[in-house]
RNA sequence: GGGGAGAUUCCCGAGUGGCCAAAGGGGACAGACUGUAAAUCUGUUGGCGUAGUCCUUCGGAGGUUCGAAUCCUCCUCUCCCCA
């Protein structure tokens, strides 16, 4: 279960104190000044700010990374302020350039529906959705006339856009640039001016868009919004930003076990900020934790836990934290182990390819990575190594049968 | 519109007629060591039922040749310079 926080309302807390909780994490915060002053207005009139966060729905998870800002939006709520969730429905068919090294492709409508679908229900995990609005920004984009694109383009130059490390980067590489992207932070500029936001929140690669947001409610004649960023993630290779597309995210919605193992095989060096920026644990805590009075190791299984029990509750992480002992340190066999079932009609002689089972069971792909798998020593079954790639195993219903460290599979014959 | 350069396997990148399933690096995977950390070392990295004078892959389509990633023609896309 998701903890939701104590129902604060802002009349509660004052500003300043406010303003500290909010700086927490945050890279940026065009301009501080301003939001402060914000806050003393909101806190002297009771109404709330109203906190905008988009997502664009380009993959179909959402992983701790990109659950960053979610988490910061949070606070706000706890804080009674109004968060606004914009669903880049539009925006994700054009592709956010920020950060990347090429153009991303387009999405078609229906995978952008989906994934935004899948999101709602995941953000549900970090959000008060019942006070939370949600708007699609395909709503105002969609019934937009060429005429107001160009109006809205005029409002920025090129070398403004070429300022921008990963556009100059790729300009200076002569890797291509299309012109839509220009329109990006445009358009994410411009959902600002329609939800009349007080604040935007977004990693750090969002900072110029964030500030295109401020340049466009200038000119439609609003209060610029401030933009507060959160730092990006390394993903759990430790080398780039967590993203789904390198497969080194943890999803906010995986299993507890998938979780803290993912986050025990995190480089140390990294552990400070998945503390911060992961957590909520308090910063005595965690410099605590990262004193030589407590080994590494039990600083990550503390990390993996608190991270397991935000999504999953107290219960889970305890559970997930057994079982990782039980599996790594005393070399048991995990609790749950998913089964493999092989069709009746792929055993001959109650004999089945080891190749074969492997494909099977999803451990490889091919016959021939299976083959490498087993001759590299990286396949067992109850425990015992097989290594010949032309071994016809007799089946035996139950059996375990590891790949790798940490691939489990049981084995049952079925249709 | 004119001129030039280029497109190679997951990524970068070498390869200019056979020795090419294609160097090297990165990444990934497996093994050793360990704390499922880091560092290090070793191996693997297109497919095929167990293997070959086999099949598919060097942007796409044709062609030359006994033989093409390599040569020719056309096409598509990208970058650079000029307008």
């Amino acid at each position: 279960m998701t903890r939701k926080g104590p129902a604060l309302h802002h009349f509660d807390i004052g500003p300043e104190e406010q303003l500290e909780a909010l700086r927490r994490g945050a890279i940026d915060i065009v301009r501080e000044e301003e939001l402060l002053e914000k806050l003393l207005r909101s806190h002297r009139g009771g109404r709330p700010l109203r906190v905008k966060l988009g997502l664009d729905p380009t993959a179909p998870d959402i992983h701790i990374g990109n659950a960053i800002p979610i988490q910061k939006l949070r606070k706000f709520q706890e804080l009674g302020h109004q968060a606004i969730l914009i669903i880049g429905d539009y925006t994700a068919m054009v592709g956010d350039p920020a950060g990347v090294d090429k153009t991303r492709p387009m999405l078609t409508r229906e995978a952008v529906m989906a994934n935004a679908r899948t999101y709602l229900e995941q953000v549900g995990k970090i959000l008060d959705m019942e006070r939370t609005e949600i708007l699609y920004n395909s709503r105002w984009f969609e019934k937009m006339g060429f005429s107001e694109i160009i109006r809205l383009a005029s409002r920025i130059t090129v070398a403004r856009m070429l300022e921008r490390d990963d556009f100059s980067l790729r300009y200076k590489e002569g890797i291509p640039i299309s012109l839509h992207e220009f329109l990006y932070p445009l358009m994410q500029g411009y959902d600002s001016v329609m939800v009349r936001s007080d604040v935007e929140l977004g990693g750090t690669d969002q900072l110029f868009s964030l500030l295109v947001g401020r340049d466009l409610q200038r000119d439609f004649g609003q209060e610029p919004q401030v933009a507060l960023t959160t730092p990006l993630l390394e993903g759990i290779d430790g080398q780039r930003k967590m993203s789904k597309s390198l497969g080194n995210y943890i999803g906010i919605t995986e299993e507890p076990e998938q979780v803290f193992g993912k986050a025990m095989s995190i480089q140390d060096g990294l552990m400070r900020k998945y503390f911060l920026l992961t957590t909520d644990l308090p910063d005595e805590r965690i410099d605590e934790l990262l004193s030589d009075n407590v080994h590494p190791k039990e600083a990550k299984m503390e990390l993996a836990k608190a991270l397991v029990a935000r999504y999953w509750g107290r219960e889970a992480a305890e559970g997930a934290a057994r079982e990782f002992d039980k599996v790594f340190r005393e070399h048991e066999l995990p609790e749950h182990i998913a089964e493999v079932v092989v069709p009746r009609k792929e055993v001959k002689d109650g004999k089945i390819w080891l190749v074969r089972l492997l494909v099977l069971g999803g451990f490889a792909q091919t016959n021939s990575e299976a083959r490498r798998l087993i001759a590299q020593g990286g396949v067992n079954i109850n425990k015992q190594t097989l290594t010949d790639p032309n071994l016809d195993w007799e089946v035996s219903p139950g059996a375990v049968i590891q790949v790798g460290r940490r691939r489990f599979a049981r084995v049952t014959v079925g249709e």
